[in-house]
DNA sequence: TTCAAAATAGCACGGTCGTTTGAAAGTTGT
DNA sequence: ACAACTTTCAAACGACCGTGCTATTTTGAA
């Protein structure tokens, strides 16, 4: 019997070799940007030729396609899933906020890839741009999800616009990037959670619900 | 009579031909960032050879600080300058804010330098850093004095943090540029303005004053 | 153990980059 | 018009880039 199909042919050893170099690739890519990601510093850090690294993935394009896939898979991880254990409206809202936070933080000495590599492929266009946008949006659908069930559930006002609302706080998680990363201003982390606050306090529904 | 010290040595034509370089590079450097900034690609704009243009800078470095500075006092002209002209407090801050959002609005397709260049020299020091970082600190404090009158006016409520209110400013800039321009989103321009007003309607200072 | 397939290495190509050098062309004040 | 100076050019350098070859080593299953 024929266990191989005709387009899986990569052993055990090379599957786990390559996601080392994702690995190794995504330290670098969350340092550089995608576009400083080069084939041949990650080759010095793997310690592998560089044709033997490019082997892998047959061209540059498709190595930053598997780090912002691998990107988005750790986002997963560690900022969404963890937030879905927390009871729907507004206690999943704030854990999603929160876990952000926490990792827009830790990125500090690292930076995010969605926000780096926004800047570098809004102008343009290709696959590695498409792999982008179509990771943040579908992150963004989470969170504008989050919003519209908070007002469902009745936390949150009714005549609250989740798109709005999910902006603004999009707006404080970027801020938090650019003023703790590039101003190093050691004000900011506390201001996106005061801003987040104040945000969920403007508009909490009415009633029983305390602040 | 020695006009010329050791250092001033540039005659009419030599200014007028670095100008319109530094002219051409602030469009190529909005475009594809400063990192995206080469000579090679200038001297083609503007028909000259490649050291030409180099000889007017003598580094690339020197380059792309030239264009900080320029794309600095143009911000200081289309943004700052004319917001003075309205009342100080309340009016200004809103003139503040729509001045700088119609030039955000513009840079969708061009894009602003403070931003881009925050991404791209976020963990790269060096002088070109410097310059970035002392325009946006500049243009930061300016409108956290704003808001800061608009409090000291009474138009604002006395217990607004004006630092805070600054960084949520900053982010609703962050949030239109990154969804305009990146997810090509064309309600970020609206929702950029309602968050402002919101903004404003919830630390409006009670009184004779209307919202 | 053998053997085909997969992984890796070594090398070279064409390209772009910032920068240097040295000479030619242009400008400017006298 | 001449001389001093500035601006511009062409060419080349060394470094790095992604990529395409070919050969070698390693893997994994029969």
């Amino acid at each position: 019997m024929n266990t191989n199909t005709l387009v899986s042919r990569t052993s055990a050893k090379g599957q786990q070799t390559k996601t080392a170099i994702v690995d190794a690739a995504l330290g670098l890519a969350t340092q550089l940007g995608l576009e400083g990601l080069s084939i041949g510093a990650l080759a010095d850090i793997m310690r592998m030729s560089k044709s033997g690294v490019f082997a892998h993935f047959g061209s540059r394009e498709e190595l930053q396609i598997s780090v912002v896939r691998e990107y988005h898979h750790r986002f997963e991880q560690e900022v969404f899933f963890p937030a879905m254990k927390a009871h729907r409206g507004l206690p999943r809202l704030r854990q999603l906020f929160e876990n952000w936070v926490g990792r827009t933080s830790i990125e500090i000495d690292s930076g995010c890839i969605y926000i780096s590599g926004a800047v570098e492929f809004d102008d343009r266009p290709g696959p590695v741009r498409d792999a982008l946008v179509g990771s943040v949006q579908v992150w963004m659908e989470a969170l504008r999800r989050a919003v519209s069930q908070a007002i469902h559930e009745g936390h949150l006002r009714p005549d609250v616009d989740a798109a709005q609302l999910a902006f603004e706080i999009h707006g404080l998680i970027l801020a938090l990037h650019y003023e703790a990363r590039f101003l190093n201003s050691n004000q900011a982390l506390q201001r996106a959670r005061g801003g987040f606050e104040r945000l969920m306090q403007t508009h909490l529904a009415p009633g029983p619900t305390l602040g």
